[in-house]
DNA sequence: CTTGACAAGTCAACACTGTTTACTTATACC
DNA sequence: GGTATAAGTAAACAGTGTTGACTTGTCAAG
């Protein structure tokens, strides 16, 4: 049906059978669907299909559906550099970015996976997550007493805005000025860091 | 089968046709599972057992299974007399609101919720919520030029805390001292609100 | 070159979800 | 007392993630 022929299948051999191959289209079908969509809103039959695969591959090299996402998450840096330079410039980093992301439409990606978090099996996935490229990199570069509880607090902030942002859409921060946010900001994450 | 006999029925005719009260015992029902397993692990099928009727009925009253969980919202309150008392002292009730909600367990129905954001359906009833119930009662509250992005800021604050302690646990803050804690908290939430 | 083993890929089913439609039945009013 | 109307029901629909048995391509050893 789908082969009509033995000898135009040559059309095809761009595809033989290789794992890694077949993985990488999944892997980028999924980051895809999830960015547009969300990861709720796609299914694994969806993947599959613009994957150009069988829907059981995605459980036999992801596990399940939620592997996937873990995998696309995994991939996806967070906070760039910013736990690079001189510490006592973060807090101003820190709003700048903050308003650079509220301000704008934030990543298609960053968006979908904070759609994403309901499913109580990510629960893990975004907590080691959160602790180990966020929480643990900022204590680590601020220092000091309860570099921890300090650092919590401010990426507390950096959450709750992201949340605002997609909830609510942030409109009254957004219609606002953005060196005076920027001050606003700069000076809220200096008390959450301060020793 | 489950009706041995006709006149045994009388055991059972505590519950008449009666649509409020079978409205309630769904809305009972849900609130309960909501609160105990989260909105995306109760199936409609499961509330509608729990509550002794049947499933279509949820339908019936309340459109969809997401139209149970905006009316359990609706009837929750948020943030009870934050916004009665003198503005001055907001930051510092805010404070101690967050400290006591952070470092306790938070209302099992206010975690089931926030673990329920993902439904893009539930979308324009948290948004509503959040505007109508927390947003625009703050900024009346606080008065002054740009209430509402000051406020905003705020509440993100609010929320980001949230969502950190449900996510990661928020063990670093949990651990720190709930003086120390609420004194950094208020300096943040004055430099939030500050004109 | 042929054969066999193993991995890659497929298919159909399972158990579940939310939702809808057509149906039955109890209640209250004329 | 009969009947319209609402309450409640059963069964199906279309969809989900996932699984196990199956087929088939690939590659190395005989």
């Amino acid at each position: 049906m789908n082969r009509p022929d033995a000898a135009e299948e040559c059309a095809e051999r761009t595809r033989v059978r290789d794992r890694e191959a077949t993985r990488q289209r999944i892997l980028d079908s999924a980051r895809e669907l999830f960015t547009t969509e969300g990861y709720e809103r796609v299914s694994s039959r969806l993947i599959a299909a613009r994957a150009g695969v069988n829907v059981a591959l995605i459980n036999r090299y992801f596990g399940a559906k939620r592997g996937l996402l873990a995998e696309v998450i995994a991939e996806e840096a967070v906070f760039p550099g910013m736990f690079d330079g001189d510490p006592g410039t973060l807090p101003r980093r820190l709003a700048e970015y903050m308003v650079d992301q509220v301000l704008r439409e934030p990543s298609p990606l960053r968006r979908a996976l904070e759609q994403s978090r309901a499913d109580p099996d990510l629960q893990a996935v975004y907590q080691e997550r959160l602790r180990d490229a966020i929480l643990e990199p900022m204590a680590r570069h601020i220092g000091g007493p309860d570099a921890r509880a300090r650092a919590s607090v401010a990426v507390g902030v950096v959450l709750g805005l992201g949340v605002l942002r997609r909830v609510e859409g942030a409109t009254a921060l957004r219609d606002s000025d953005r060196a005076a946010l920027v001050a606003r900001l700069e000076s809220v994450f200096v008390d959450c860091l301060r020793e």
